[in-house]
RNA sequence: GUCCCCAUCGUCUAGCCCGGCCCAGGACUCAGCCCUUUCAAGGCUGCUACGCGGGUUCGAAUCCCGCUGGGGACGCCA
């Protein structure tokens, strides 16, 4: 019986270890938050790792997307691939000789060894089985486990050398104490003939090597650490404290993937979620505060810990996120201005507008409740930042009519000397042009929202005038006169 | 099949450790109402949950056992 642990309180120093083989996942971003969020509030370190032990599907093209997407959710790492630190490199590529020497370490303690089964042969083997018996587990014959002596002049893997006897406990700092039985733990191959590590022995060595303090990971691989407290063991190495995460599924119940919807950062952002309202929506997944909801990153840094994170997988809703990070654009003390400009900016470029910074931000306050993302808020000002607006052809159809042209003609004759030209002012002298005329707000609302915005839903009519100003606003509306003389009936 | 893990509204969850304040609270979604020049935002109302069966107890969502259901893993992937 052996037993994990925690390591004691020294600096935190915690790691996201994604491997280069596709975009970052947002299950990934909350294993990386709730990693990041532990530094943070501790104090300690957060450590990015890259594990591109799998060549066959790790490009570096995928790593700089995945730092990217990091980069752009603002959880920035003390020590990584791109700025080093005291224990690099922070590719696991790179890292070869560390593996090789951890495990001669192993070798000579009697703890794995080198086996030369060849894996033709023992997937030959696992068909058989498979064929004879469906339903049994294969496990590694041990066919090599008493080899000893120099290194044989075939190719071979390095095996562990699993206890038989005994169990693994653990407490893990969500699921509490986790017993395994020895027994049902196999020979793992450890290192591959060619000397790349498997994850098992690379994330351990890693942790070991990099002083990782709290290994904190999805539920996944839950699986693996007993087999890697075994490898600590073996080594003699101190155990970090383990954490780990429940399961981010679809609504069907089945590990997220490309089919479920966006379920890359990348795509977040180009829908123009915020990071904050992301990174929000995935920290109360599997990890409550009470009944509050909303959170800042710093509010957050503060606030977060293992013991408030639940156990039971969940399901992924992706109107609830967009819901989160609605409420993320809508409140200044969460979003403020600077940040909203610049999230704003780039979707208004797409659309080929470039209007100035403060031009951005006298319109904001009256599309921060409008608009759910950035993309939309972009979408919803479009009219003030383009000349003319672009019209929606139904909408003229139905509201710039002959019979309309008079009063379009006459609201811009009243609003033209109107002064100051600013909601309060327009909204008098608008309502007083509607008393002589004895004319309801309802009749003439529509018409003049067109002949403004091009469409028939918009902020308040007045606040949008001012935000166009006098001669906008006058221009818009005497060509919609134009226009609704022209229509025909 | 074997090993590990989980189980409150459709979804994220509070409450569970330290049983009574819970005929279960918040949020999202959905439906409706109010506000209203449109669209939002906001306010209000409604729908809907302790998986099942046994214990323990005066009393169980909360403790114990069993069942059922779900997930993960069983690779020279991570």
């Amino acid at each position: 019986m052996s037993s994990g642990s925690p390591a004691s309180s020294s600096p935190s120093r915690v790691r996201f270890a994604p491997s280069p083989t596709g975009y970052l996942h947002i299950g990934g971003v909350r294993t990386a938050l709730f990693n990041w969020l532990w530094a943070k509030k501790t104090g300690g370190t957060f450590i990015l790792r890259i594990e591109d032990t799998d060549q066959e599907r790790s490009t570096i093209e995928n790593e700089r997307v995945i730092l990217d997407s990091m980069k752009w959710l603002g959880l920035d790492w003390g020590e990584g691939p791109d700025v080093g630190g005291p224990f690099g490199p922070y590719r696991q590529m790179e890292r070869l000789e560390v593996y090789r020497e951890f495990v001669d370490k192993l070798i000579a303690r009697g703890a794995a060894y080198r086996c030369t089964c060849t894996k033709e042969e023992l997937d030959r083997q696992r068909q058989e089985l498979k064929a004879r018996d469906p339903k049994a587990q294969f496990r590694y014959p041990g066919t090599c486990r008493d080899k000893t002596g120099p290194a044989p002049d075939v190719p071979f893997v390095i095996r562990f050398k699993a206890p038989s006897g005994g169990a693994v406990v653990y407490r893990d700092l969500v699921f509490g104490e986790v017993t395994t039985p020895n027994a049902s733990q196999q020979d793992v191959v450890l290192m591959r003939s060619d000397g790349v590590p498997l994850y098992n022995l690379g994330a351990v060595v890693d942790d070991i090597t990099m002083g990782i303090t709290l290994v904190a990971r999805g539920r996944d691989h839950m699986i693996n650490t007993p087999q890697q407290i075994l490898l600590y063991e073996a080594l003699g190495a101190k155990l970090p404290a383990f954490a780990h995460l429940p399961m981010m599924l679809n609504q069907k119940g089945e590990k997220l993937s490309k089919r479920d919807g966006a379920v890359s950062v990348a795509e977040y952002r180009d829908m123009g979620i915020s990071p904050a309202g992301l990174l929000n929506y995935l920290v109360r997944f599997g990890w409550s505060y009470g009944d509050e909801e909303i959170f800042s990153l710093l509010d957050l840094t503060q606030k977060f810990d293992w013991e408030r994170c639940g156990r039971g997988d969940g399901k992924f809703d992706a109107k609830k996120l967009a819901a989160v990070a609605f409420e993320h654009l809508k409140r200044p003390d969460l979003t403020d201005d600077a940040t909203y400009l610049r999230g704003v900016r780039p979707f208004l470029e797409a659309r080929g507008l470039t209007p100035s910074d403060d031009d951005i931000l006298r319109a904001l306050p009256l599309f921060r409740d409008r608009g759910q993302t950035w993309a939309q808020a972009a979408d919803l000002m479009d009219y003030l930042f383009r000349d003319p607006p672009q019209p929606d052809e139904k909408a003229v159809k139905k509201f710039l009519v002959p019979e309309k042209a008079g009063i379009l003609r006459d609201v811009a004759d009243a609003l033209a000397s109107v002064s100051p030209f600013d909601k309060d002012a327009l909204e008098q002298r608008f309502t007083g042009l509607l008393a002589e005329r004895g004319l309801e707000l309802k009749e003439v609302a529509q018409p003049v929202r067109v002949a403004l915005t091009g469409r028939t839903a918009s902020p308040g009519l007045f606040e949008v005038a001012a935000l166009l100003g006098r001669d906008r606003t006058l221009e818009r509306l005497r060509g919609a006169a134009k226009i609704a003389e022209a229509a025909t009936a």
